[in-house]
DNA sequence: CGCCTTTGACCGGCGC
DNA sequence: GCGCCGGTCAAAGGCG
């Protein structure tokens, strides 16, 4: 059901892109959902056309045509109090089709083009590695030493036919850490094979540790994306009382994609308050009220197989994202961890709040979508506008004890007011107060920085990915978050922006 | 029969 | 060194 909705959904994106591309060399103002609506009324009066080569501009005119006349013969009174009657709300379906498919073509116009730009950034990195392999000299994190991560669709590859045999057949304590077991493994390789693997180890640790969150209030369980996920255990989070699934996909023999799963439900909250006093039943309140039926997925790594497409859509967000934010943020977390916290904002005609932020130990981008109204993105228009106050991205949880140590890196959270109106063009509203930050930024923040509207893809994706199952939007009222505005240069309150690790 | 979930155990990292 | 904690493994069982 999940993954049919999803499919669905990414099947609606990518016909109404066809139809788009297919439109844009006439005019722009037309939506691909009006093209069926004057397609279905029309085929009912003229049958005429055929459908699949008729323009958008085309049909309207002969809509138009075919009303107006119509309503000026007066010939018939019964039919004309009846076209009469429907013009006014044909016309508003109308309009209201042309939001949506404004908006659509909006988000489609910024997936491709975050998306592109995300393949030239890799493109770049790949070149910037291949010809420095060996320099590391850009502040270096403490960790792990890392280099800039390459296009990471085959790093696993490499790696897979020694391990998959090893993992298999040896038992599992012998080799027990990942990099001790590689590193016994290149040892044991010959030089060609060492060196590169070498290399791809590097990435592939760098790129493990990148993460792409997302943050959804979705009543289903787990947010089906497409891929095959097997469940490899499950853990009790500290503070919280809802457990953190970990499932590996499955759709390849040897995929490294990993990904967490923790919902913070009011389940065990409705058990415990049976016992509880009244005032930790306001906080649990307050806490569930905020945390209740919030998804946060977590994903690591990139497949190393080819993905249904429905699957692309997170995968290559993901993949996207973690090596633009491993790229920018490795060089990027020293210096923000020494001075100051670095903050952007954009206003985005999405109805999605994203939140892209860089941790010191896990560079993580997080997408924020609990403040996204699922009309946005599903098929149903909606003309109301949802002015939800800029809230911030995650509501803090004051009750969860962060262990998080440090939040170095950039903050980018894109707050997006309902585009239901005429703010989905593509080019005006994106970057509004970033271009003064790039100065300060380090290649990190100019990245994503430079790219907003990923953010905004993303979010749009996801949001039309989830979109369906989500019935309920409260108004989630709570006015506690202290994240963006008050964040700055104290790594305290950095906690609970970040606080997808709970 | 194969795949998946469940669940207890284990292991490394990290803080004390 | 010890214990906690997060992440992983794999045996056992369920399900189609
Ligand atoms: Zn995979």
């Amino acid at each position: 059901m999940d993954t049919a909705h999803l499919g669905g959904a990414l099947l609606a994106l990518v016909h109404s892109h066809r139809r788009m591309s297919a439109d844009d060399p006439g005019s722009r103002r037309r939506s691909s959902v009006e093209v069926d609506f004057f397609s279905d009324d029309k085929t009912c009066r003229e049958r005429e056309p055929p459908p699949g080569s008729l323009r958008l501009d085309i049909k309207k005119e002969d809509l138009t045509i075919n009303l107006l006349p119509a309503a000026t013969r007066r010939s018939d009174d019964d039919d004309n109090n009846k076209i009469s009657n429907e013009l006014p709300g044909l016309q508003a379906e109308l309009g209201r089709m042309n939001e949506e498919n404004q908006r659509l073509r909006g988000m489609l116009a910024q997936v491709s083009s975050s998306y592109q730009a995300l393949q030239m950034h890799l493109v770049a990195l790949m070149q910037a590695q291949a010809q420095q392999p060996h320099r590391q000299a850009i502040a270096p994190p403490p960790r792990h030493s890392s280099i800039l991560p390459s296009s990471n669709n085959d790093q696993e590859q490499q790696r897979q036919p020694s391990n998959s045999s090893t993992e298999v057949g040896s038992p599992r304590r012998s080799s027990s850490t990942g990099n001790k077991d590689d590193d016994l493994q290149q040892q044991a390789a010959p030089g060609w094979l060492q060196a590169a693997e070498g290399r791809q180890q590097q990435q592939e640790a760098s790129m493990r540790k990148a993460r792409v969150s997302v943050r959804a209030r979705s009543e289903a369980p787990i947010i089906a994306d497409g891929c095959q996920w097997r469940k490899y255990g499950q853990k009790m989070a500290k503070g919280n009382p809802c457990p953190r699934a970990y499932y590996r996909c499955t759709m390849a023999n040897a995929c490294p994609v990993r990904k967490q799963l923790v919902s913070t439900s009011g389940k065990l909250f409705d058990q415990l308050t049976d016992d509880w006093s009244t005032e930790d039943c306001m906080y649990q309140v307050q806490r569930c009220a905020d945390d209740r039926s919030i998804l946060i997925t977590t994903y690591e790594g990139t497949h190393n197989h080819p993905l249904p497409p429905a699957a692309m859509a997170m995968a290559s967000t993901t993949s996207a994202a973690a090596s633009m934010l491993l790229s920018g943020s490795m060089p990027s977390a020293d210096a923000n961890s020494s001075s100051s916290f670095l903050q952007a904002r954009a206003v985005l005609p999405s109805n999605g709040m994203a939140t892209i932020s860089a941790s010191a130990p896990f560079p993580t981008v997080t997408l924020d979508l609990t403040h996204g109204p699922p009309a946005a993105a599903a098929a149903t228009a909606r003309p109301q506008f949802h002015h939800v106050p800029p809230l911030q991205p995650l509501p803090p949880p004051p009750l969860y004890n962060h262990n998080q140590s440090k939040f170095s890196g950039l903050h980018l959270s894109s707050f997006s007011t309902d585009g239901g109106g005429a703010s989905s063009e593509p080019p005006p509203p994106i970057g509004v107060g970033i271009g003064g930050l790039a100065d300060t930024v380090s290649a990190a923040a100019a990245a994503i920085t430079a790219d907003p509207n990923f953010t905004v893809a993303l979010a749009a994706a996801i949001t039309s990915i989830i979109g369906g199952q989500q019935q309920q939007q409260h108004g989630d009222g709570q006015a506690n978050h202290n994240n963006v505005t008050s964040s700055s240069n104290n790594t305290a309150t950095s906690n609970n922006t970040n606080s997808e690790t709970q």
